[in-house]
DNA sequence: GTGAAAGCGCTAACAT
DNA sequence: ATGTTAGCGCTTTCAC
């Protein structure tokens, strides 16, 4: 075959000499033109633009990469198959990169994959982009040796020299490459709030339902809710850890329901706390009357179970955006500073799984000040 | 700058010469090594490995598509921001492309996108792939002209020549491409077994909460919800249209459940579907004793809502292992004939949410045989 | 089994 | 404002 396979139809593609010859100007001309070089006159851009319509002209990437180094392409990492926040993620990022101008390549690292994040980076690097992305990692340092020196690569066992900005959303920054920046929502501010809604309800104190460990994402949540303990002079009771699923939140809900003192929950994501709530309700535990209970994430149906769920929103759009930005800028400034982060804010979502706690002398009756939550509050 | 910007770090990346150079043999037959090309001796391309290993080398994909004119990449076209079903099919999308050895590139299309699907093909055809994948299209014909001749297109407004093939996953072929392949779980069936189950509970008629009319996978539902009535010699009953939101599940529950006649509603998506119980609820009308009500999806909490949700889960990584197997073989021969389908199971989960209907005699009371029905049935 | 030569289609640097 | 000349780092074709 000579060229252009996979252009099928039979003749071969049209390439920018061609496109030149039928505007009757020169190749690099043409190329000025899709690149949106200044000095082309308008007569000579329209004509060119016209013979490329004509010949139904498109840029070929592969070439372009080859001769500029620049593949004008981000890749995502991202972990959790389905979950709610980092498929909702992924969606803000795909958004704000195209807006950007560069394409998007996505590798999926599930927990317990043998390559894990290091793997997915590597296959990055491999296909060739000009920064990273990795959302919401666990738990697994990186190999790296990103040294300035000619030093050859013998460290760990999954060395990887990353060569290219990295944006690393909703974790600290340890990851050893050339640029890393971090973003994220600021998921202990949020957690703090949500916790501290629960202890100006009147509650004594509050049980966390944690997500996996692992997950930088689960532990800032489990310090945003133990700080706000620790700022209203509470102890900090033992944390319950869950997967993320409902159905480890049901799980963990089997055990909490035994321990009449627990009266509020404060819940890593709202998977997890329709399980729990699931559980309490299937032990005689009503909720909100008895139990309190707070989710995290907002996910699309929490306003509508039963009762409906007081949660916290994370902002993705805004983190993927801001994120996204700095990375853009860090890709194409390679010297200058990274942009400055700014916080998003909090967004308490109040509906009807809180409520004052029972009143202590009629254990498991109390129903104060509830007659006044609607069923419908807080729906979007 | 010379070469390599982007790969950061000082020293320029290391070429395939340097490799050749230091393991002693020809340029072409690190290239022979790197793809697995027969006719190279055993001790040769251990050198190779070796050598290439010590540099750090990593071959260059923007040549290697230049030179052989296949980028291989596939391009995914995503519909609906983080709605269930298109992000669990598109992870499992990822996974199974990442096993064939191509890379991902993602495009997501919002609903009402001005450009809209044929806008995603086009900057996916841009960025060069040998493949596209649009998953769970709406109905918006895209304008192409892709026919064997020099036909120059002019029909259209987005005009789109699609060289490459070109897999449709839940949705008819109906997309003049070089190659259209098709995929799907047999969204009617599992939509018909859905109906099926509440007539064979003894409900006189189902009436369907459907998606919108503009996606394939609501229509498919509508489909095989109406067959299943026609089978049984039922009368079709209107349809009401939700968007698949929560939130509208729940407006067209406040109006079905003014009417004192539905006492089985079969919902085209969980999350309408719990959206519709919590507005049946507040009515008054008990869910299953009273109303009835299917999803369809077995989204993470159908098992963990109140009451746990009957619902139809769709095999969403045997259909992108399946399509994509299909897919890669069109790739990569063009003239054969494309590999046969195989339909998957139909996977019907009964938990609570669905009962017989009320007695006629006593209506709004009736309770027959709901007492078997543990609150955990048919959990995961 | 291995190597040499010739592009792939573009952008970069330097003309003009 | 536009053209010329070199590559970018591979794969291909053909020779050995």
């Amino acid at each position: 075959m000579t060229r252009g396979t996979g252009r099928g139809g039979g003749s071969a593609a049209p390439r920018s000499v061609d496109v030149a010859r039928l505007a009757g100007v020169s190749q690099k001309t043409v190329s000025r033109v899709f690149n949106d070089e200044p000095y082309v006159s308008a007569d000579v851009r329209r004509r060119v633009l016209e013979a490329a319509e004509q010949l139904g002209y498109r840029l070929n990437n592969a070439a372009r990469a080859l001769a500029s180094g620049r593949t004008r392409s981000i890749g995502v990492v991202t972990l959790g198959t389905a979950l709610y926040g980092p498929a909702t993620l992924l969606m803000g990022v795909e958004r704000v990169v195209r807006d950007t101008g560069y394409a998007l390549r996505v590798v999926n690292t599930m927990e317990g994959d043998p390559a894990g994040i290091a793997g997915a980076v590597d296959s990055l690097l491999d296909q060739g982009v000009d920064g990273i992305v990795i959302s919401e990692p666990i738990d697994e340092p990186i190999d790296e040796e990103s040294d300035e020196s000619d030093g050859v690569g013998d460290g760990g066992d999954v060395p990887v020299r990353v060569g290219v900005p990295v944006l690393v959303i909703g974790a600290p920054p340890p990851f050893p490459a050339a640029t890393v920046l971090t973003a994220g929502g600021r998921a202990d501010l949020m957690a703090r709030a949500a916790t501290e809604h629960l202890l100006d309800l009147g509650h004594v104190t509050v049980r966390h339902l944690a997500g996996p460990q692992r997950w930088y994402a689960a532990r800032d949540r489990l310090e945003g809710w133990r700080a706000a303990l620790a700022a209203h002079g509470r102890d900090v009771p033992p944390v319950v850890e869950g997967d993320w699923s409902a159905a480890s939140g049901y799980a963990a809900g089997r055990v909490l329901a035994d321990d009449p003192e627990v009266t509020a929950v404060f819940v890593a994501n709202d998977d997890m706390a329709i399980g729990l709530i699931r559980a309490l309700v299937e032990a005689g535990r009503r909720v909100p009357e008895d139990v309190s209970v707070v989710g995290f994430d907002d996910i699309p149906v929490a306003g509508y179970v039963t009762p409906p769920l007081t949660t916290v929103r994370q902002p993705f759009d805004a983190v993927a955006q801001e994120g996204l930005k700095r990375l853009v800028h860090a890709i194409e400034n390679p010297q200058a500073d990274p942009l400055p982060v700014s916080d998003p804010p909090v967004d308490l979502i109040i509906r009807s799984s809180t409520a004052p706690p029972p009143s202590r002398t009629t254990p498991g009756h109390g129903r104060r000040r509830t007659a006044s939550r609607s069923g419908r509050e807080g729906r979007p």
